[in-house]
RNA sequence: GCGCCUUUAACUCAGCUGGAUAGAGUAACUGCCUUCUAAGCAGUAAGCCAUUGGUUCGAGUCCAAUAAGGCGCGCCA
């Protein structure tokens, strides 16, 4: 739970008020209130570990130039007992401070202390915070945007338990309204079609299931008695559900009515595809703590009882016999239905009860929803009517991704759930490793637009990144391995501070960024952050491993000094690695 | 028409609450394995940070307008 960085910024900062402090009292500089100032890591890290613009910034205040106030602050600075052992003004009037060798040496000797915890810190203070990702409809496979929300949205929930949440993971499951009703039907036809003429000389055939999802998927080709209206689910899955259920039970639901054909067919098809999910998920090493059923907010009448509650609050109306929530009461641009005029309420109804579900009834202090950018003129709505029902919308967060757009041969492929031609998630995991695919899509952050070009993506070529990190975390651990068959091995005892080379400075300062990266990457919800910082960090060892022989060192001290510092490079990318639940290979 | 997002090297992208000479990776070119994994390292070349104005000690970063692209604006979800 240590954060050297954050330990030594905040000291800089009391060493800075002090020698405000000692030049107030001898009258050097007037008494006024100090503006604020940074104290921030300078990107050239020849201007030292940490810089202050204190001088420039009370230029204003203390009508001096900021050199002299720099000099006259530089005068009094103390730096006896603190990590500091050096401080220049540089430019024009940045102050820079110089860590010292022990700092260095603590960091290390942290890490390796931590172990598997170091990099956990306690910024979300226990807070409960449930992510709801992928919550992919039961009607059919994943897509592509549910593989690029499944990464970022598991990631996600790991990077904020390292920062000290307590994390629930959760899937809502749509598995009433409209598109269950869509599902239905869609089965309903593909059985029908299966059960006619056409259908039984098909089945005749013995084809294999593809084959006869071929066959049978033609648009006019069989059964026109049963066309596939514009608005059904035409994906192959629906075709193999059909038929399963005709292969089991045969033609007995030919001769029920509609609704009992639809009701029957989805009993029978809509637990296997949840079931599904949960596996392909599994695969993906995405486990759920919850799965929030929607139908369950039905049965227990928590549905309407909204729509009741928002009637209370005054803020609806009825217009051409709908239920309207008069969201522009909330400066959301328009008004929308929550009940039609055919008395069924439309989703934003069950959704406001679901979130209502998740802040009141659960009590969550926050709730984070992964969302595909399409969704985003639908969040301010529903904030809209929790903030009617006296829920803090604040606690709702919302991270929205961009669209992915797939790209083979150059030509961007359309995504489409129904023509069953789409990339699913499935297909997606059988041809490029799961590694790789859950470091591919956390490498840019979720708002941004991801070009994923399938040529290269299944391509098992170290053009990927994640391979370079790997690489990392193997190298070292067969060094370790070499210097252990010579009988070097592992001692804490080694003097840490006499790491004085460059890449073995600049490998120490990044291993002492994982608790800063963690907390950034939790407080803007960006995992990408935590996949910047393994190449960053594989890319420093591998420097450090060309310049810097461990095996060779020109002293027996010095050799142990590396050693240490290798172990704890293999522990922060192993955390590393974990955050992302990306395994970290010992040999390659 | 209104709203949200994006625009940085040939390509894909970083750039933390404004800070010092704008960075990686690909691709191109040049070096480095008798020595701990060359799936590596070092170097060269490449930029009007979309455009224009504003805010201040200081702008890729903040504000406004414009342009290009993506997405949304349903009694679909």
């Amino acid at each position: 739970m240590s954060n050297l960085i954050k330990n030594a910024s905040e000291q800089l900062r009391e060493i800075i008020y002090n020698a405000l402090g000692i030049l107030v009292s001898k009258e050097m500089i007037p008494a006024v209130p100090m503006p604020v100032f940074n104290i921030e890591i300078p990107a050239d890290k020849s201007h030292g570990d940490f810089a202050s613009n204190i001088a420039m910034v009370s230029a204003k205040a203390l009508r001096m130039p900021p050199k002299k106030i720099a000099e006259l602050i530089a005068s009094e600075i103390v730096l006896e007992n603190s990590c500091f052992e050096k401080m220049e003004i540089a430019g024009p009037g940045f102050m820079n401070f110089f860590l010292a060798k022990k700092w260095f040496a603590d960091v290390v000797k942290t890490s390796l202390n931590e172990g598997d915890d170091y990099g956990k810190t306690d910024y979300g203070k226990g807070k409960r915070i449930l992510v709801e990702f992928v919550s992919a409809n039961p009607t059919g496979p994943m897509h592509i945007g549910n593989a690029r929300g499944g990464a970022i949205g598991d990631c996600l929930a790991s990077v904020l338990q390292w920062a000290g949440y307590h994390v629930e993971r959760e899937f809502y499951v749509n598995d009433a309204g409209n598109q269950i009703e869509k599902f239905g039907k869609s089965l309903s036809l593909r059985y029908m079609q299966i059960c006619s003429e056409e259908g039984q000389k098909i089945c005749s055939l013995d084809y294999n299931m593809e084959d006869f999802c071929k066959s049978i998927y033609g648009e006019e080709g069989n059964a026109p008695e049963f066309p596939m209206p514009e608005d059904s689910y035409r994906g192959m899955d629906i075709i193999e559900h059909a038929k399963n259920y005709f292969d089991e039970y045969g033609a007995v639901l030919s001769g029920q009515s509609e609704e009992e054909r639809k009701k029957f067919l989805v009993e029978y098809a809509l637990p296997k595809n949840i079931a599904g999910l949960e596996n392909d998920l599994k695969k993906y090493r995405i486990v759920y703590d919850n799965w929030f059923r929607e139908s369950k907010l039905h049965e227990s009448g928590e549905t309407m009882k909204i729509v009741e509650k928002l009637k209370e609050t005054g803020h609806t109306y009825e217009q051409e016999g709908a239920v309207w929530f008069k969201a522009t009461d909330f400066g959301v641009d328009k008004d929308f239905v929550l009940v039609r005029a055919n008395g069924i309420p439309t989703y934003v109804v069950p959704d406001i009860a679901y979130h209502y579900d998740k802040l009141v009834t659960r009590n969550f202090d926050k709730a984070i929803n992964v969302l595909g950018a399409d969704h985003h003129g639908y969040v301010p709505r529903l904030k809209s009517a929790l903030t009617a029902l006296g829920v803090d919308a604040e606690k709702l967060d919302v991270v929205l991704m961009q669209m992915v757009r797939l790209v083979r041969n150059g030509e961007t492929v359309k995504l489409s759930k129904r023509s069953g031609k789409a990339i699913t998630l499935v297909t997606l995991l059988d041809e490029i490793p799961i590694d790789a695919a859950r470091f591919f899509f956390n490498m840019r952050e979720a708002n941004s637009q991801f070009e994923f070009d399938l040529d290269l993506a299944v391509e098992k070529s170290s053009q990927n990144p994640v391979y370079y990190v790997q690489y990392a975390h193997a190298r070292i651990c067969s060094l370790i391995a070499n210097l252990e068959a010579e009988g070097i091995k592992y001692n804490p005892e080694a003097d840490l501070s006499i790491l004085s080379e460059k890449s073995e400075i600049e490998l120490i300062r990044h291993i002492a960024e994982l608790p800063d990266t963690v907390n950034s990457s939790a407080k803007t919800y960006d995992p990408a952050k935590i996949t910047k910082y393994a190449v960053e960090l594989a890319s420093l060892f591998h420097r450090f491993y060309d310049s810097c022989s461990v095996k060779n060192a020109e002293s027996d001290e010095l050799r142990l000094a590396r050693l240490s510092l290798c172990i704890s490079t293999r522990q922060v990318l192993k955390n590393t690695l974990s955050i992302l639940n990306i395994d970290y290979p010992e040999k390659m």
